[in-house]
DNA sequence: CATTATACTGTATAAATATATAGTATATTT
DNA sequence: AAATATACTATATATTTATACAGTATAATG
């Protein structure tokens, strides 16, 4: 991140500012009312200036869109992120991914954790587990057998129960009779765990 | 704050998830790309019955100036006690229940709630809900048909489906085959609903 | 049975907004 | 000395956007 120079601070901090109040990022006339510019160019070109140097973000032809970019791992506090639909082959945790966050004391369960996965189906039915659940997820690749992984299977990302059946074989299996088992031979197939539930959250 | 219809809790959704994604609030095109809508009055429709329910607050003639109004400012966890076993007779909150005590932000849940309720048996099974669960109980009489209700019969507390079938008449049903529905006259047998069930914790 | 709330489509338009272009001026870097 | 970044004014305009108006349909309410 490049220095900001006094004059670009002072407008960042406007921007900062005027999402506090409002809820939204100001536009061009609202910054050069705040900080007294009398040209609408003024705001553009410090914009642009904060947007080369990674302060902001700025989507072209939206009105207002500005976003700061906050780099400031905010994982000391407990706000935890929910994950929705993972997109294939995309990391997780990225950004794109989280439909909301939510505040949680650490330890909640007993065991640290992650991150809340939005359960989708009802293949573990049978484990208390149903549609819209959230799943604290503790990202570890330490498994028992009997543990609900969170695992993916080439591209497609699954909860269910976890054995170790045979050196190289690992049985996925749902708590729905509806659902079979799957079968992973590791030689053949990728199987990713992308860690295991360590409890669950409930929202009516 | 006043009752909010599905479909205006998906709108208000759409724009929290919108908000954590981009930083800025969506448009009504936005909301209808999201939504599948194909008209941006229906956006706008819904955006107006939001404002007027107290939802979010829409700033007059500026673009994207839609903000949550989040009236649950207080984050900040409070202690809430787990009810284990309710002895006959006692007060639910009385001290000899409390199991410990659990510390869980407040509106946690969406909704307030006054204790949790450590579940025993599985006569919920099929609504997810398993033994050692923790029920996220708010003390209310304001109960709808198909509410899961801490009721009290007699001496016994039980957790179940609540119906109202004819005046004078309540069934409590269990969401498990092994076990039957409790049809309660209320003329001959006294029945008291704790509360109802906003949520629930699961510790693995 | 009339009214109100919900839940939409479709079209139109005034106002809001991003953004380009043309300048002026000063300081910093190469 | 020339190029580049900063820091502005002023004007113009295509696009975005909020928002009104005209409909259709269904469910709930008094």
């Amino acid at each position: 991140m490049k220095d900001i120079t006094p004059q670009q601070q002072k407008v960042l901090d406007c921007i900062q500012v005027y999402i506090n109040k409002t809820g939204f990022p100001p536009t061009r006339a609202d910054i050069c009312r705040e900080l007294g510019f009398k040209s609408p160019n003024s705001a553009e070109t410090h914009l642009r200036a904060l947007e080369k140097k990674g302060f902001i973000s700025i989507e072209s032809g939206a009105s207002r869109g500005i976003s700061i970019n906050n780099p400031e791992i905010n994982n000391e506090g407990s706000e935890y992120p929910i994950i929705g639909l993972v997109a294939a082959g995309s990391p997780t945790l990225a950004s794109e991914n989280v439909e909301k966050v939510l505040n949680c004391p650490k330890g909640f369960f007993g065991s640290d954790f992650d991150y809340f996965l939005r359960v989708k189906g009802l293949s573990m039915k049978d484990a208390g587990i149903m549609e819209d659940d959230l799943l604290a997820v503790k990202k570890t690749q330490e498994i028992k057998n009997g543990d609900i992984v969170i695992a993916r299977i080439e591209d497609e990302v699954t909860v269910k129960y976890f054995q170790r059946s045979a050196p190289n074989k690992v049985h996925l299996k749902p708590a729905n009779e509806e659902f079979s088992d799957i079968e992973v031979n590791l030689e053949e197939t990728e199987l990713y765990i992308e860690g295991k539930s360590v409890g669950l959250i409930r929202e009516n």
